[in-house]
DNA sequence: ATACTGAGTTTGCAATGCAAACTAATCTGC
DNA sequence: GCAGATTAGTTTGCATTGCAAACTCAGTAT
């Protein structure tokens, strides 16, 4: 018998496909720029940046903005936090998917 | 390396954690009525008046409104269709958390 | 000067989830 | 028989969200 009560409980900020799809892509190269994420993650310019944004208030990134050679570059990584969160989303939707495995 | 990409095709209706828990159920019991929805998922009646109502519009669950001795009994039930959505959102998230293996 | 591109951000809108208010039928005490 | 309570859901109102299109601003090319 498991607890279908706690599904409400899955973490939405990182349940969202688009920020999901972000933070994987941040957990896997541990850094990244904002193109690299668009091509990545097939998000359009607009949700990727406000995906980013509502995923920084949330303290789970860091958007470090640098000029090189006067060219922006945006660098993204995912802070402690966020892949702490990422751990217990996972584990967390790991244990949802098992209530299916019968 | 990951298809990031896929992740924005999860399908919405069923990546809903509140949805997600009442197909769950369904799924577990093969036919419930409100009550015992409302007592497995931890929704309030109104979510899942319109979660399910929403189900029932894709085609998903079927709703059937029965008088039982007067009172009245809804039995919620899963199509073959809601199970399929449900098997392929199973493999689709599956293969999503696997990307966090390494 | 003007146009164009690149890198993001802001805005406007439509859809959504949530909870509170509402409805309709039955039951209970008087 | 009817006033109030209970059960079983539905509808409504609102605040949030995700999305795409429009905008901004800096640098580059013509």
């Amino acid at each position: 018998m498991s607890d279908y009560e706690s599904f409400s409980d899955l973490n939405r900020l990182i349940h969202e496909p688009g920020r999901l799809a972000i933070v994987a892509v941040l957990n896997a190269v541990d850094q990244a720029d904002f193109l690299f994420l668009l091509n990545q993650t097939g998000l359009t310019r607009g949700n990727l940046s406000s995906h980013t944004s509502k995923l920084e208030t949330a303290g789970y990134i860091t958007i470090e903005k640098a000029f090189v050679e006067k060219v922006p570059r945006t660098v993204y990584r995912l802070t402690a936090a966020g892949r702490d969160a990422l751990g217990r989303y996972r584990t967390h939707m790991g244990r949802v998917l098992e209530t299916f495995n019968d």
